[in-house]
DNA sequence: AACACGTGGCG
DNA sequence: TCGCCAAGTGT
């Protein structure tokens, strides 16, 4: 299958990384050969556009320049600078990482995949990736943008994501990683990938390899490869309190083992009775008392949040409750009562974020009327 | 092997 | 609005 391209792989080699030294973006992460910055870019663009991950990096480089600084870390101080991006358990594993490579590995960073895909978080196309891009490993990798690019060059008729296509696709990406200079070579498949071999009508005509290429060849292009099956969303409700007393709101440490693990958000669980739009403020305030043992009184409905995640559509209806009575009960986490000035110190969930500028909003708005007679 | 894990942008 | 897609990993 590889045949195309193995034939002749050293003309295949010479127009891609030909092309790439025309077209390359600057991105950040190629401006050094830092193992520990290329790896925290890797973990970021995990499933995340690079758009969405640039400022994040910027960001999370500024505020943690080298390893030691990030194993000297606060998880919190880490899951702060990963808030909005996603995928939480990429900043608990890199912090944990970080840790066991600074006490356990003198600090230094492996230079083979193997073992750095011993780390938390590091898979065998990560491991590839740093062992290329900071030591030019010669390792292949397959991710989303090389799998479209390989399956295309193959015209690959597997289901790309099946056992069968993933080792097709894992031996023709060893087949044609060079023995030196590995990481430009991975850098120029990649972006290929991402800019010329697009997921929907690709521009065969600017592809420096498409005389290799079979699908191209022959008018595969929209046919591979194939698509990824997704779930239909479920629609679910919850709703949101935030729970206040003497200016402050309780917020409450997301449980390892749940969605937005180690993120706060306020009191907020699910609605079994999705028909009911806005749920009678009763049934809201037994509710809360069962969460957290608190005695409520729900005063003022706040907002309507909707939020997609992973295969679930959240309609999340928030309310303003006012405590009357009761203590919070700490055995199921940690919990704060939080002034709103001071919520922008915690990690939190995205729809959590949301209502908490609302509420800030909400309260600068009442203060300077009350401070505005007539 | 199949599913959980997040969010935002784009057509 | 909606479905697709994004430098995957862990269980």
């Amino acid at each position: 299958m590889t045949a195309g391209v193995v034939a002749s792989l050293t003309d295949f080699r010479r127009a891609l990384v030909a092309w790439y030294r025309r077209h390359a973006r600057p991105l950040p992460w190629r401006a050094t050969r830092d193992p520990y910055q290329i790896w925290i870019s890797e973990i970021m663009l995990q499933q995340t556009t690079v758009t969405a991950v640039v400022p994040y990096f910027q960001r999370f480089l500024a505020r943690f320049p080298t390893l030691q600084d990030l194993a000297a870390a606060q998880e919190q101080s880490v899951l702060r600078l990963w808030e909005g991006l996603g995928y939480y358990s990429r900043a608990r594993n890199i912090h944990k990482a970080a840790r066991l490579l600074v006490n356990e590995h003198r600090g230094e960073f492996p230079r083979e995949p193997g073992e750095l895909m011993a780390l938390p978080g590091i898979g065998r196309y990560t491991a590839g990736a740093i062992a290329s891009f900071a030591f030019d490993w010669p390792a292949p990798i397959v991710e989303a943008n090389t799998l479209r690019l390989y399956a295309r060059l193959m015209g690959l008729r597997d289901d790309p994501r099946s056992a069968r296509g993933q080792k097709q696709l894992w031996e023709f990406a060893e087949q044609i990683v060079p023995a030196r200079h590995a990481g430009e070579f991975n850098q120029a498949l990649m972006e290929l990938g991402a800019r010329v071999c697009v997921p929907s009508a690709p521009d065969c005509s600017k592809c420096p390899v498409r005389r290799w290429c079979v699908a191209a060849t022959n008018g595969w292009q929209a046919e591979i490869p194939l698509p990824k099956p997704r779930a239909a969303p479920t629609e679910i409700t919850e709703v949101a309190v935030a729970v206040h007393r003497d200016g402050k709101y309780l917020l409450r440490k997301r449980p390892e083992g749940v969605r937005w693990a180690g993120l706060w958000d306020f009191v907020r669980f699910g609605w079994r009775d999705a028909e009911t739009r806005s749920p009678a403020l009763h049934d809201v305030a037994v509710e809360v008392r069962r969460e957290t043992g608190l005695t409520v009184e729900i005063t003022a409905p706040l907002a309507e949040i909707r939020h997609s995640v992973t295969r679930f559509r959240i309609t999340l209806q928030c309310h303003l409750g006012e405590w009357l009575a009761g203590e919070h009960d700490h055995a199921q986490g940690e919990s704060r009562w939080v002034a709103s000035t001071q919520f922008a110190r915690l990690p939190l969930s995205v729809t959590g974020r949301k209502l908490a500028r609302m509420i800030a909003a909400r309260e600068s708005k009442s203060t300077s009327a009350s401070k505005r007679p007539g």
